[in-house]
DNA sequence: CGTGACCCTGCTCA
DNA sequence: ATGAGCAGGGTCA
């Protein structure tokens, strides 16, 4: 039986698991390549959940197999979140020809953007400033066992819980998010979620504005500098012209398109801006992660000049 | 514009 | 093997 949820065509295997054709979708590098926290690997595939619902996820031949906990009739939510309906060779296609894309590409063929809600990733990106990525899990595990809602289990395991609302987190307070590992993030995560409570933040309505004009307003938020604002923007709103600059992206950048000399900050800014193409979001995707997984030598301590023995 | 402080912990090297 | 010491997908003052 095949049901058509907006513009992917699933085929429903059971009430509860669902295939999506494809084969371009890489999992693994996916779900661990720094833009969601919250992705497990377990078994063959990867277990999380997505607003309300449960998931595992895993690879088969004829594409990707979903399986939730309750009966779903309507996959749109996952489509949604993993952006099946992108047109993911024209994305590709759309990239500049040059020789670090086509190392980047080479190296995590399949790696996509997910399009995650939107609270969820801005607490997880306040939670990433100076922070590994191991860290930034251990965050959001420990903010979701405590004061998140348990989502119905999968038979004979625990239950998932559901990323804590801000009502929640502002219950939490300042001492309850310090306890989860927050440090000095704490105060700016409750900020947040004040004002998404008091509605002086309309998280819903940064869909309508301009892309500047959404980051001066994420930027207003204290612990929300440019770069988290970009990876909110782009994670959650799916903005290309939102291109987070980190440590990583500015070692990488600078090491691959400009190996001679050392570029400004404004210039590889001006770069970033200007080179990628309409996917630019996309493209950086590729870029984090090749520099991240595939250059150690680009990674800050190797960067230390070597001891002299 | 540059610089240090901010919490805390995993990683690295002696 | 064990423990300092350091730096980590930043931001603010």
């Amino acid at each position: 039986m095949t049901s058509d949820n907006g513009s992917f065509p699933v085929r429903i295997l059971s009430p509860t698991k669902a295939l999506f054709p494809t084969h371009s979708f890489d999992l693994s590098s996916t779900l661990s390549s720094g833009q969601s926290f919250r992705w497990r690997k377990q078994g063959k595939g990867w277990s999380g959940v997505v607003g309300p619902h449960p998931v595992h996820l895993s690879d088969s031949p004829e594409g990707l197999v979903a399986e939730t906990a309750v009966p779903i009739g309507d996959w749109s939510w996952l489509i949604r979140y993993l952006r099946l309906d992108d047109d993911y060779s024209a994305i590709i296609r759309s990239f500049p020809d040059d020789e670090p894309m086509r190392s980047a590409l080479a190296t995590c063929p399949g790696l996509r953007l997910l399009r995650q809600p939107a609270w969820e990733c801005l607490v997880g990106f306040i939670c990433s400033s100076t922070k590994q990525i191991v860290q930034i899990e251990q965050c959001l595990d420990l903010l979701s066992q405590r004061y998140g809602q348990p989502v119905t289990p999968f038979p004979h395991r625990p239950p998932g819980m559901a990323f804590p609302t801000p009502a929640a987190l502002i219950d939490a307070g300042e001492v309850g998010l310090r306890a989860c590992k927050l440090g000095f993030r704490a105060p700016y995560v409750l900020a947040a979620a004040q004002a998404v409570a008091d509605q002086s933040l309309d998280l819903t309505a940064l869909e309508f504005l301009p892309t500047a004009e959404a980051q001066a307003v994420l930027t207003r938020l204290p612990g929300v500098g440019p770069k988290i604002a970009d990876c909110v923007l782009l994670f959650a709103y799916g903005r290309q012209d939102a291109f987070p600059l980190d440590v990583w992206m500015l070692r990488g950048l600078a090491a691959l398109y400009f190996p001679r000399r050392k570029p400004s900050l404004k210039r590889l800014r001006h770069f970033a801006d200007s080179h990628f193409g309409p996917w630019a979001g996309y493209a950086q995707q590729y870029i984090f992660h090749y520099v991240r997984c595939h250059r150690p030598d680009l990674r800050a301590r190797a960067l230390r000049p070597p001891i002299s023995q």
